[in-house]
DNA sequence: CAAATTACTTGCAATTTGCAAGTAATTTTT
DNA sequence: AAAAATTACTTGCAAATTGCAAGTAATTTG
């Protein structure tokens, strides 16, 4: 499995040009991870509850950081884990990602964590989405 | 090409269930020419400068009314022609859409009108959402 | 120093996509 | 009123992508 070197845009539509980057069933459930579930290696995107390949896997974080939304870092522990962050780009999406999750659990049965989270959003919506991106705020990119 | 009865949902995760329904290159470009481009029948959204192919399109427009996103109405000027609207669950997509335009608009090249857009956006967003949504409201779900 | 762990690759089979060419029911044109 | 367009799809098939199982190579642990 290897990917194409380039991705290609299929317009300058930037709902079209988004997709493009992240439109597959599992581009955002990585950022998901790195954004809401403290995950930063390989193994810890593996062991998520919809199970993905670890090829796919693989792919994705190739295609997620040749677009600019992670980057790879040295882990401070261990030479063998490789440390995965999001960037400014990628920090940028919580609105997206916040707007997913208030959509959805209005519309679906889901967690009980997801009704908590839009409760508090209600609450005060521009303090979470600040608090959400203090934690992910990194030095290197 | 006959889609699967029932779209599975692999978490109970409100990211996942999303991408459940829209993760995939197409689905949300459909909902974008609904929600902005003024879009209502097969043939136009045909034409979109991405090309979908015909059989994704007919593919895509099953699953997103079978996910009670967008309903099938009787066309009021020929019975050639079907009628496709959003109904509140594909309006209640908004946020989602403006995000993504945003967050493009932000991190890539794309067309003049999202620069505008994002503009507007800065200087009123509450007022645009309401604005947005007022053009979409509907009778029959 | 042998067994785990970590981050991937590789080899397929199965599914999905994309393209070209229908088809069936209207609607328009002649 | 027949013939030609239009509209909303379907169908067949090749090509691309996904998903599963089984490696591999470099650390790290017992």
């Amino acid at each position: 499995m290897k990917r194409k070197k380039k991705i290609e845009f299929r317009s300058e539509c930037p709902i079209s040009t988004a997709l493009d980057i992240f439109g597959d069933k599992w581009s955002l459930l990585i950022i998901r991870d790195l954004m809401f579930n403290e995950k930063k290696t390989y193994g810890e995107f593996l062991d998520s509850e919809e199970k993905i390949a670890t090829n796919i896997l693989a792919d994705r974080l190739l295609l997620l950081e040749s677009t600019g939304i992670i980057s790879k870092q040295k882990h401070p522990d261990s030479k063998a884990k490789v440390l995965y962050q999001l960037t400014v780009k990628g920090i940028d999406l919580i609105p997206v990602m916040v707007e997913i999750i208030l959509w959805s659990e209005r519309h679906h049965e889901v967690h009980p964590y997801a009704k908590q989270f839009a409760k508090m959003m209600k609450k005060n919506k521009e303090g979470m989405l600040k608090k959400i991106r203090n934690k992910l705020i990194v030095v290197i990119d």
